[in-house]
DNA sequence: AATATAATTTAGGCGGGCCTAATTATCTTG
DNA sequence: CAAGATAATTAGGCCCGCCTAAATTATATT
């Protein structure tokens, strides 16, 4: 079994990989180590066969790595929603118990939150829940900042970094699935007026850039 | 936070505690690792003011140390109610699991699932949970050997210690707050027949000594 | 192309938790 | 009571995951 300092650096690095190899500063950034601690953790790593990595070019994941990272991202999501559901955490909490427990629920329980929430593809924040054999939607939707008056769109993804911008964004209803008229947008970075049930809001550049959207189809 | 192996030499010391101090070699055996191994830790766990030791004689908990003693055992009882009741594992099942969860759950979590289970008292296997704020019922059971032929009695805690006599258990329906009547005793170490739901059983010493019960009152 | 700057790696150290082997204290018994 | 047996401790090492400081390699600029 991998300890849990070598299944948080996989996931970093999976969440990280975007086409092209990661770098160490950036490892040790997110992970908020020292650079001489991910050289060090990226040469286990390689060991390990879960990352390929040639010094001074950036690390890749194997496949082995991109299985393993894929499935604490599923425990940890399949966690965030079980306590959202079943225990009646809010949103915001959920992140930080997932954390801690997505290294050591077994596959029993894994299976039996899975079962219980009805096999989900989505957690509370709209991230996509890899399937049990590493299947992972990679649809990307768009950012709120940037859409334009008169759209109508539905959020589907809310960035989940940040528990305090959850509080605020639960406070107005801004949940995935929820439907948003775009009203205006204020010039010199100013804040987009949006109404969500007929209610008005007017959200900073902070908010629209942690939140994702679809556009909503017009009815003819 | 103290470390999850400080928190393993605590529960294991509460539970090697019958009003004596506990000594090193019992802490080695049980949490199976050198008796050097443990003279080190308990260094550390005094220093920490957890337990009171002195050289050559035995480890006592100080009123924090049954406090964190008492904390895991919640947390762990809990645990296993939930799995089992919520979640529908089997009471063989839920012992490994808790071993494991009841290191990184939060006050929320574990306040969530007592809230969910109502508050309960006793675990799957009939230990008592203890309260949030320590308190813990101390009531000792009888072992189901020594019961005489002719008496009625009822299962109310059954040793955690082995799944598969939990699973040899549970297809005979021998579950906590299941009532038995003690039909006879064979001679020589032999087994113990009961009547459980109409239907008879010979058990052995082996699960006799491992199951505790209380005498029902006749019904006059 | 030469050099300054930034990124990466190596060197050497530290605490946690474990080990074996050697030593010391306590208990038991002839 | 002394000697052997047993229990507990100390000494010295190992691996993990982290650190800082120093060296090295890549890259960007002139």
């Amino acid at each position: 079994m991998h300890s849990r300092a070598i299944q948080d650096y996989i996931k970093v690095i999976f969440k990280l990989e975007q086409g092209a190899a990661v770098s160490t500063s950036a490892i040790a950034l997110r992970m908020g180590v020292s650079q001489a601690s991910v050289t060090e953790m990226v040469k286990k790593l390689a060991q390990a066969g879960l990352v390929t990595h040639s010094r001074y070019q950036g690390v890749t994941l194997t496949g082995s790595g991109r299985s393993l990272a894929l499935e604490m991202i599923r425990h940890h999501r399949l966690i965030e929603l079980y306590l959202h559901k079943a225990l009646g955490f809010s949103w915001d909490q959920v992140d930080a118990e997932a954390e801690r427990l997505e290294h050591v629920i077994s596959e029993e329980m894994e299976a039996a939150m899975a079962a219980w929430l009805n096999e989900p593809t989505e957690d509370p924040h709209g991230d996509p829940i890899p399937s049990k054999d590493g299947v992972i939607s990679m649809i990307r939707f768009l950012p709120l900042t940037g859409m334009t008056p008169g759209q109508s769109v539905r959020i589907r993804r809310v960035s989940d970094s940040d528990p305090s911008l959850l509080r605020y964004l639960g406070e107005r209803g801004l949940y995935p699935h929820v439907e948003l008229d775009i009203l205006s947008q204020e010039p010199f970075g100013g804040p987009l007026l949006v109404r969500v049930a007929g209610v008005e809001h007017a959200l900073g550049v902070g908010v629209t850039d942690r939140v994702f959207v679809e556009l909503v189809e017009a009815i003819c």
